[in-house]
DNA sequence: GCTTGACTTCTAGTAAACTCTAACCAGTAT
DNA sequence: ATACTGGTTAGAGTTTACTAGAAGTCAAGC
């Protein structure tokens, strides 16, 4: 059981931003009898999973949507599957374009270093 | 050499957006007798390999700042090794979390098609 | 009893990255 | 000659995802 600014510091996330995505209906956590959010261990690691997806640049929106789905229950299996599956290809896709550019990125470092190292031993001389 | 409108079609960005960033100082086509941007293929490798920043995650603003250092010339060489070893640092970190993330997708499709497959086989008795 | 601190809601404001509109111009087709 | 196409600029508007401010509630400590 969470208060909002344990959670905050917990996931690194700002409590305006926990309060936001409750407004959007991402979140729900229970209310103790001050009226103040109580987030649950569940809640905790539903939390965990959007900020993956939004990591890996699911938007706001489609996250909502999800979230909806589960919300809504059993006969959404098939559609929560499909928005799955369409991540999981986006994903892959995310994964062959870092790998290029990783590629992209040693090129380009070895031959600034190739140059750097060339102007210090010119510099030795 | 390219007019704004087929190099839009050529990179799948709008002219708004190669306008866009003709402002912010990351690149600067030529002009013809109309004052019409002509971009030369150098412009086009420029964008192609500012695209794969953009798409693994470095903002504008980052952008912005490497092409000022390639702007200066040879004095700038050590800031552009810097900025790009730590945006590969950067790309290695999104690397993992998708790795970790297309994990978690898999795990969870496989539960929903296994609860499908259940209903399914429930369905042809 | 009063202040402090942590919460609440509501609403407005912000940063980033475009996106669009308006008014204009130059070359081509009818 | 006029309309159309495709470009130009300056500047306003939009979307996304928060972020902050104002005004109020409530329990705890001095």
């Amino acid at each position: 059981m969470y208060a909002i600014s344990q959670l905050s510091k917990l996931l690194g996330i700002s409590t305006y931003a926990l309060r936001y995505y409750e407004t959007e209906g991402i979140v729900a956590p229970d209310r103790n009898a001050q009226g103040e959010r109580v987030y649950r261990e569940a809640d905790v690691e539903w939390l965990r999973f959007v900020l993956r997806l939004k990591e890996t640049k699911m938007s706001i929106a489609q996250i909502k949507q999800y979230a909806r789905l589960v919300a809504e229950g059993e006969h959404t299996r098939e559609d929560r599957l499909q928005l799955l599956e369409t991540h999981r290809t986006f994903i892959r896709q995310q994964l062959e374009s870092l790998t290029t550019t990783e590629q992209m990125l040693d090129y380009k470092i070895n031959f600034y270093q190739s140059h750097i190292m060339k102007k210090s031993l010119q510099s030795q001389q």
